[in-house]
DNA sequence: CAATTCGTAATAAACGAAGTTACATGAAGC
DNA sequence: GCTTCATGTAACTTCGTTTATTACGAATTG
């Protein structure tokens, strides 16, 4: 199945934006996770919107953070990316009138949206700054196993 | 994105099957759940394979289950159908040089362990029997509101 | 041997995410 | 103002996955 990875791309993006100065184009971006620029704009714009990053055109145009890395969780993100679908099972039938099939999408609609509240409160507990600090640990670590 | 619902199906199909007491065909099945009897045989080929409802060819011919109700768990199910992915959101590369993407995947790869774990652990708490009792208790409900 | 029913391969249809093309808009700098 | 750089966006294409369909084979019953 194809999955949704735009959580993904947007957080690359973000922590590739916050390890620089100035801002980032939609080339650059695109570039270094390995797509396309007009993708990465379609992205980001939702992010715009949220008022998590900043565009310019023109010369020294691109993309900047706008927001305290600290306080944006990647809950948040995925509420920005428009709360895609989290799962790739799900009942044949929304609004079944077989009874059978009511008992069934029940018992499974329940098992699904307990472990989606889990996911979504894990992911309201990690922000941008986790990550960067993560990275940053990754990073010194790699220059020591270099050493 | 779209959904994998032959668990939705399946659950179906044998509560349906366990209401009744002889065989029911592929057509039958089909019929009941507004699909085509050769899906029916695909997906219930699979549970076949693994001891959980037998077929017959020929006239009174069919499906039947083969199983106890009580021991067949959501989650046995979920593994008879070859344990499709169960989330329609990943990362964007599976196995990134890039140290920024490890950062990342590793943070979503716990949450989403985690929400799976949870999962699997719920459903494998329901077995068949459960949905059998849950679809009497709505099927009396059910005539109580008629008379 | 005729009717029924499963078994299965091969193919098509439907759908959604990501990629691509094309062109418009706006900003910087000469 | 004109050129260049860069975003904004709509439209279309490509790709992968699931489900549906067709076609034919094999087994069982009567």
């Amino acid at each position: 199945m194809k999955r949704d990875s735009r959580l993904s791309s947007v957080l690359h993006a973000l922590l590739h934006m916050a390890e620089r100065e100035g801002p980032m184009t939609s080339e650059d971006l695109a570039t270094c996770m390995n797509t396309h620029p007009v993708v990465v704009r379609r992205t980001m714009g939702l992010l715009r919107e949220a008022g998590l990053v900043r565009s310019a055109r023109g010369p020294q145009g691109g993309w900047r953070i706008s927001a305290d890395l600290g306080t944006v969780t990647l809950r948040q993100l995925h509420e920005t990316l428009g709360e895609p679908a989290i799962f790739a099972i799900g009942n044949r039938q929304e609004m079944p009138g077989c009874l059978v099939e009511q008992a069934v999408n029940a018992a499974l609609d329940d098992a699904f949206a307990e472990a989606e509240a889990l996911l979504l409160h894990r992911l309201g507990q990690i922000t941008l700054a986790d990550l960067a600090a993560d990275f940053s640990r990754r990073h010194a670590g790699r220059r020591e196993g270099k050493t």
